[in-house]
DNA sequence: TCATTCACCTGTCGGC
DNA sequence: TGCCGACAGGTGAATG
């Protein structure tokens, strides 16, 4: 379930892992999960390829080829990539298997299956998704002039907003809720009656714990580890999300949880505007 | 066209 | 203890 943190930590600890070796085979346990193209010719178009880097954008990692191609892995809810010795045992739920040279193997592994990968060449506008994904936070582009246009008309309420990835790239549930508390705002606001100025604390309290989740080597609740089997620190430093009913750190107002944009939303209702 | 809800899966937890 | 619904770091398709 990861988010933009999470997915940044699998990139960075995965790369030392792939960097430079040839995928010899892939076995597809579960089919489905390959999107693009038919799971038979995607097994055979991989074979031989050598992967060069590993790239991150929002929630997508890309596994760059040699020969300019790249696979888009999307980790969704359980998703992981893990590395592990040849002669090991498989971790637990693996779907996709991919065979490397030297002493080690690639591993997707996922336990509710929504995971997605796709074998793409570098003009393949095949994904939307992909395609649509808005400005990374802690880029210069996130600014709050770019946020207050993009919401001009329209009525959605703000939490929805932030966890549409084509408006900012990698906000997920945890730290949407988590710069929503940081910028003192509620999450059913609308969109359309957010001043100027909480624009700005909107773009600070996304910057600041998207940066938090980054020092910290992202968020482990349950499921998410690196590609080395490693969690995350940062459920630590979280002030709402998961503490439903329990006193907000900074004025002991026990936080209330409610549904929004069908996903469980926790705030602060004395802090929170 | 836009906003909201549902469906995709598997596992876990709380209430009865 | 056992069952059963609600829920889980996501996203596109279906629906209104
Ligand atoms: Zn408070």
């Amino acid at each position: 379930m990861p988010e933009l943190p999470e997915v940044e930590q699998v990139r960075l600890s995965l790369g030392p892992h792939v960097d430079g070796k040839t995928i010899l085979g892939v076995r597809l346990d579960l089919p489905k999960m390959v999107h693009y193209p038919a799971p038979e010719v995607f097994a055979k178009a991989v074979q031989g390829a050598q992967i060069t880097r590993v790239g991150r954008r929002g929630k997508y990692l890309t596994l760059h080829l040699a020969d300019d191609r790249y696979l888009l892995v999307h980790l969704r809810m359980t998703g992981a990539l893990l590395a592990g010795k040849k002669g090991d045992p498989e971790p637990p739920y693996t779907r996709l298997a991919f065979f490397l040279s030297g002493d080690e193997n690639l591993y997707f592994t996922d336990i509710r299956t929504f995971g997605v990968v796709e074998l793409l060449g570098q003009d393949d506008k095949r994904d939307p998704g992909y395609e649509a994904l808005g400005p990374e936070p802690l880029s210069p582009e996130l600014t709050a002039e770019y946020l207050r246009q993009l919401a001009k008309g329209k009525s959605t309420v703000l939490k929805a907003f932030l966890l549409d990835q084509s408006h900012i790239a990698g906000l997920g549930n945890i730290y949407a809720d988590e710069a929503l508390f940081a910028a003192g705002i509620r999450p059913t606001r609308r969109v359309n009656r957010i001043t100027k100025k909480e624009w700005q604390q909107v773009v600070d309290g996304v910057n600041q714990v998207i940066a938090q989740g980054l020092r910290n080597h992202g968020t482990t609740f349950r499921n998410y580890q690196d590609a080395n089997g490693e969690m995350g620190d940062n459920v630590k430093y979280l002030q709402v999300y998961h503490r439903k009913g329990k006193p907000c750190f900074r004025c002991g107002t026990p936080l209330v949880q409610i549904k929004v944009a069908g996903r469980g939303s926790v705030y602060c209702p004395h802090c929170q505007k």
